[in-house]
DNA sequence: AAATAGTTTCGATATTTACAGAAATAACAG
DNA sequence: CTGTTATTTCTGTAAATATCGAAACTATTT
């Protein structure tokens, strides 16, 4: 029997789906990776559709999505010929995928528009220095953030919680770093 | 005469608007947004409906929108009663606005679910141990990442800049660390 | 070939969000 | 007190997104 049984169980798939509107995903696949995330056994399609009352259809496409994520994976069951699937358990996998993919869909545009503007803006000395300044400096700030974040991605994980609970500790380490 | 004028200009804010969308606020205030960070003098709200095409009441709406989340400021200009905005143009001040913004959006609503739902469920033995256990550690998660998001917030910005720009190097100043 | 599992596509809603325009309210200089 | 400017509220519409259910299609197993 899933786990969609229990109310608080339930309550946190729902609320995980309005999130998922605010993370960049839709409703249906945020809800069908919170049930895959508080299951303990893999759960195939069909008892998805079931568990969270959504249409067949929808529920591949969301495993389909989940899977291109890196944050749901495809088992099988000896002796059935069914896809199942479980959820990435792991939080920091979880996290790294999500900032990926955001970092994909709502920063990489912008950093080519940018650079694309940036290359057009420098033949054109019609336009004012300043709007030139605040684009380029723009695309600057941006790229340096972008670098750090693939610096950061790199480095690795048990690392990296490690930095994570440092906190501002970190500043004692850094030589010629004063308190403000 | 406006920067909107220029077509690199109003494609920076058309883009911006757009991605706007992304970022948590909606096409019309991105744009108010973009065309006030281009611009090297304080508009007034009519300048901002005429260059943008936009309502203005729409135009209201997003200039008190933009100043809730201290992007944009208020000025006056001496001999006229109306009021100008001009936008946040240090960067990294920029990006701590719009983080604080989202993180009191997109992460607080969930972390309050969770403590609520962890609490509630320390009653409940009906629920499986495994749900229990996955949901707390849920919460625990967040909360390490938000703990760690305050304290980092914390730092003086020059700090964090140069912080920023180690990037991975970071590591090497960290006791106990090894390479993968 | 028949049965089963899975995917993809499509048109019809339903829901949410963005936006405009009008009207009501407030603030205040003259 | 009056006219101008700015803000707020509301009402309706438009646009974007999410969802469903059905059907068509592919692949796999028996």
């Amino acid at each position: 029997m899933g786990v969609e049984k229990y109310p608080e169980a339930m309550e946190f798939i729902l609320h995980w789906g309005e999130m998922g509107t605010h993370w960049g995903a839709n409703r249906s696949v945020a809800q069908v990776h919170a049930l895959l995330y508080l299951s303990d056994t893999p759960l195939d399609a069909e008892a998805i559709t079931e568990a969270l009352g959504l249409a067949r259809s929808n529920v591949s496409t969301a495993l389909k999505e989940l899977q291109g994520y890196n944050v749901v994976k495809r088992t099988h069951i000896p002796g059935d010929r069914r896809d199942y699937f479980v959820a990435e358990t792991d939080l920091w996998d979880l996290f790294m995928a999500i900032t990926a993919e955001r970092k994909r869909r709502e920063i990489d545009p912008t950093l080519s528009k940018l650079a694309d503007l940036k290359s057009r803006m420098a033949a054109n000395d019609a336009l004012p220095a300043h709007v030139r300044e605040r684009i380029g400096r723009m695309h600057d700030f941006i790229g340096t953030l972008t670098h750090w974040y693939d610096d950061v991605r790199r480095i690795n994980k048990g690392t990296l919680i490690s930095l994570m609970k440092l906190g501002a500790k970190i500043v004692r380490f850094i030589p010629g770093s004063a308190k403000p």
